[in-house]
DNA sequence: AAACCCGGTTCCGATATTTGGAACTTCCGA
DNA sequence: TCGGAAGTTCCAAATATCGGAACCGGGTTT
């Protein structure tokens, strides 16, 4: 069940499928561009766009006749990011660690097979802001990514590494489910995961998981650099965090979901 | 056209009520809580919510059989932050004013008949207040709102006016058309907005809006104070920040929607 | 212990919606 | 003037949605 593909269900399914396509692409796209490669006839986008730009869900510039998602999408998502995911619970947290270390810092959480970044401070603008929260990345070539998946339990890490796409982005880029899975062991051992320049040349970060009372991975935090110092300086800093964060999520009772399966380390 | 209420058009059009409705719970809701209150009946809103849940636009919490919504709404919303409005571009110049007046700053957009906040930089991050992009608020009682209503169109401005609550929040607040259209002349005047504790006590700010090259609103800014200092300070620094990006604004050739229609001062 | 209530879930025939191939209409550029 | 591409509308057939009612599991009352 709960499965990943979508335009599944019914006439709500597809709508969400044509809106994504439009999100997919980072500018306002054409009714025909959209048409090619949409699994919809002709007619039935047309009605399907119609309906989101009635709906507010999608801006139709009557100018240019393209497409752009809308406003209505921040707005219902404000909701989701305020109560459905850590980045409220851990705001004073990563300010004080952003504080701390002096260094851009994320808070991540797992959606799908995919990484969605919820939070982030940047090391230079002392004043945070969520340009990125939004934002997705692989899971298995970043640092929270990697966090994330090694603290999994064994069952959907199987169903997640089959969903990555494995390309190499850089030289130490781990292509392969086999390695991943010995870099997990790792990762576990020491209680916290590098990236080493495996998405992006020359960034570098450390990154370690947030998890439930129950052990269930619920985002993770990680400090990036670009510069040369040793990432461990920082170790000591992050550990604190999200320790803290943890211990707020605990009182706050947040939504731990469901099924309290064991994560644990086969293969 | 374009009509403001939801639920209107098929299945779609109910599918997004209903979440909305979940997304208006600050909380995770019941299915029951739910159901008073809905405009279907208990079948439909059911199968609305399984559909909904099934493609991740909300999460049910299986322990509590609680809907929230998920967080494929966040990443849908990146999309629409980043190309639909005039957060990307104002950026930096938020970052700058904010330094300049060390106050807090808002950017916001008119959406339908409310403000929307879609961007935010906090005076001192000591606050713990979580990101304001999405967030709504009045707009015939906020700076930002006052600032942009200054400058609508005549018809678009009667349609707003006509959807506002007009509810006192404070003992300054505006609370009628007629009254309003004399503030909006007054700014129009001066060029910018105050808020003298019109919502909140004890808050005041300075806003003013960002035009297109063709006269349209596109948003705009204000500068936030708790404090006893005089607003025009600020004037100075905004009134700089609101033409810069207005200037960026025109270079980038940003969706500047179509009709070009002329702002009056009638009445 | 049986009866009862209350969320939540499922059924299923009647009904309204969606579907999509095709035709039509602008609007260009040649 | 012609040809073609993009966008829009039609309409009967096919299908998904609708929603009243029944069902279920569990907790509480009688």
């Amino acid at each position: 069940m709960n499965v990943q593909r979508m335009g599944g269900d019914g006439t709500v399914g597809k709508a969400l499928d044509v809106l994504d396509r439009v999100a997919a692409y980072g500018r306002p796209v054409r009714f025909s561009e959209l048409l090619e490669g949409s699994p919809f006839p002709k007619a039935t986008t047309y009605r399907l766009l119609q309906t989101l730009v009635s709906q507010g869900m999608l801006r139709l510039d009557p100018e240019s006749g393209t497409y752009a998602p809308g406003m209505r999408l921040v707005r219902m998502a404000h909701a989701a990011w305020a109560q459905s995911s850590l980045a409220p619970i851990a705001q004073p947290h990563l300010d004080r660690l952003s504080q701390e270390v002096g260094e851009t810092v994320h808070l991540a959480q797992l959606d799908g097979a995919q990484v969605l970044y919820v939070d982030k401070r940047n090391r230079a603008a002392k004043v945070p802001m969520y340009s990125d929260a939004g934002k997705v990345g692989p899971a298995y070539c970043t640092g929270v990514g990697k966090a994330m998946l090694a603290f999994l339990p064994e069952a959907e890490l199987t169903r997640v590494l089959a969903q990555q796409s494995w390309h190499p982005f850089t030289g130490a880029t781990i292509t392969s489910p086999q390695a991943m899975r010995e870099e997990l062991a790792a990762i576990r051992d020491r209680g916290h995961a590098y990236d080493l320049e495996e998405h992006e040349p020359g960034i570098r970060c450390i990154a370690m998981p947030v998890l439930s009372a129950r052990g269930r991975v619920q985002g993770a935090v990680s400090v990036t650099t670009d510069g040369p110092g040793p990432l461990d300086d920082h170790l000591p800093a992050l550990r604190a965090a999200v320790t803290r964060i943890a211990g707020d999520l605990r009182d706050w009772r947040f939504p731990d979901k469901g099924e309290d399966q064991e994560w644990q380390a086969s293969s």
